[in-house]
RNA sequence: GGUGCGGUAGCUCAGUAGGUAGAGCAAAGGACUGAAAAUCCUUGUGUCGCCGGUUCGAUCCCGGCCCACACCA
């Protein structure tokens, strides 16, 4: 059997991941896997930036709107997924296009990600009404008490970690340290990993301009619509979480403009958390997103090793 | 034109009984194993508006000037 290859374009949000995915998909005769973790969801079209049908350019593309943010998506659930499709679209393709900017998920996908068993939807809401109640001392007692080998290696300030371990180990009574281990899986395809970066500046002004496309192709309404569901954690994102945050609808107009003005900041600091996540990541090898000729020796190159 | 209040970090401001200054926000850097577009950690040198004066020493006191705002004409 020939080798399999996965191309994984990255990069911070906004830099032109999607048109050079499809490009890089024509060229290869092949399809586009999504590794964003909000794209996923059907109901979150504008405000997650799905590449509309016109950007495929006739290119299927998966893990785009094929979830609802009723269902639980995570890390370990992408893996999962992805590798069935992979497995499926393996069978007629030797090269898969893989483009998105949730740096774990391309993680999990490529390495794979620790197999854990589900913690009890009852205990997971009972903690965080706990948590809601009781606030972040609590919080810190009950971990330092009741895993205290977690607690001893944890990010004791990050409720969200915390809150995770703790209803963890009140449903399956074991520290969730147990199964961290961290071991890379083998994968039956090799990965060559792309990563595109522009001058800060220029990010950022394409950063704030997408956001002003996305109130053009209707953000209000769909937030709008999605008012009654803003407490899922799937809408906790940028795009919505800062509307949501006045607590009512509609906005008035300044509250509407500070929540312009915030998407468009969250936004800018969510693209520096990605730099540093793929930064950190030796694989990478970095582009400017219009260097398609240069992306493809690069792939090229890697291709005709094996 | 007159009076008053101001001019200190990118922004809003605090402060120094004269010994060259610090908060919040923004910003930058970092972490990351089932919420990851989440969550968390770290980082503060700036002609203290300009020019003079007093002083060993001025962002602080004094004088003049410039600018902003408010009120009065």
């Amino acid at each position: 059997m020939h080798p399999r290859f996965l191309i994984v374009v990255a990069g911070p949000t906004a830099v032109g991941k999607t048109s050079l995915a499809v490009e890089l998909a024509r060229y290869y005769n092949t399809v586009v896997l999504s590794a964003d973790s909000r794209q996923c969801y059907k109901e979150l079209p504008v405000g997650t930036a799905q590449p509309t049908m016109e950007e495929r350019k006739g290119i299927p593309h998966y893990f785009i709107g094929s979830h609802s943010i009723f269902e639980d998506m995570n890390a370990g659930g992408y893996e999962t997924y992805a590798l069935q499709v992979l497995e499926e679209l393996f069978r007629e393709k030797d090269v898969v296009i893989a483009c998105g900017g949730t740096g774990l998920y391309i993680d999990a996908l490529t390495r794979g990600i620790d197999a854990m068993p589900p913690v009890s939807k009852a205990i997971e809401s009972e903690v965080q009404q706990q948590y809601e109640k009781n606030g972040l001392t609590w919080l810190q007692a009950a971990c330092a008490t009741e895993d205290p080998q977690f607690w001893a290696v944890a990010e004791r300030q990050n409720p969200v970690r915390l809150l995770r371990a703790l209803a963890f180990m009140r449903t399956h009574h074991t520290s969730i340290v147990h199964f961290r281990k961290g071991n890379p899986k083998e994968r039956p395809f090799h990965t060559v990993k792309i990563a595109l970066e522009l001058p800060r500046p220029l990010l950022y002004d394409r950063i704030n301009q997408r956001v002003d496309v996305m109130l053009e192709q209707g953000l209000l309404e769909e937030v709008a619509a999605l008012f009654p569901y803003r407490h899922l954690k799937s809408l906790s994102t940028v795009g919505y979480s800062e509307f949501y945050a006045y607590g009512h609808w509609p906005l008035h107009p300044e509250e509407l403009q500070q929540a312009i003005d915030k998407v468009k900041q969250h936004s800018r600091n969510y693209a520096k958390r990605q730099l540093t996540w793929f930064r950190k990541d030796p694989e990478y090898q970095w582009f400017a997103p219009y260097d398609l000729a240069g992306i493809i020796a690069c792939t090229e190159h890697h291709i005709m090793r094996w």
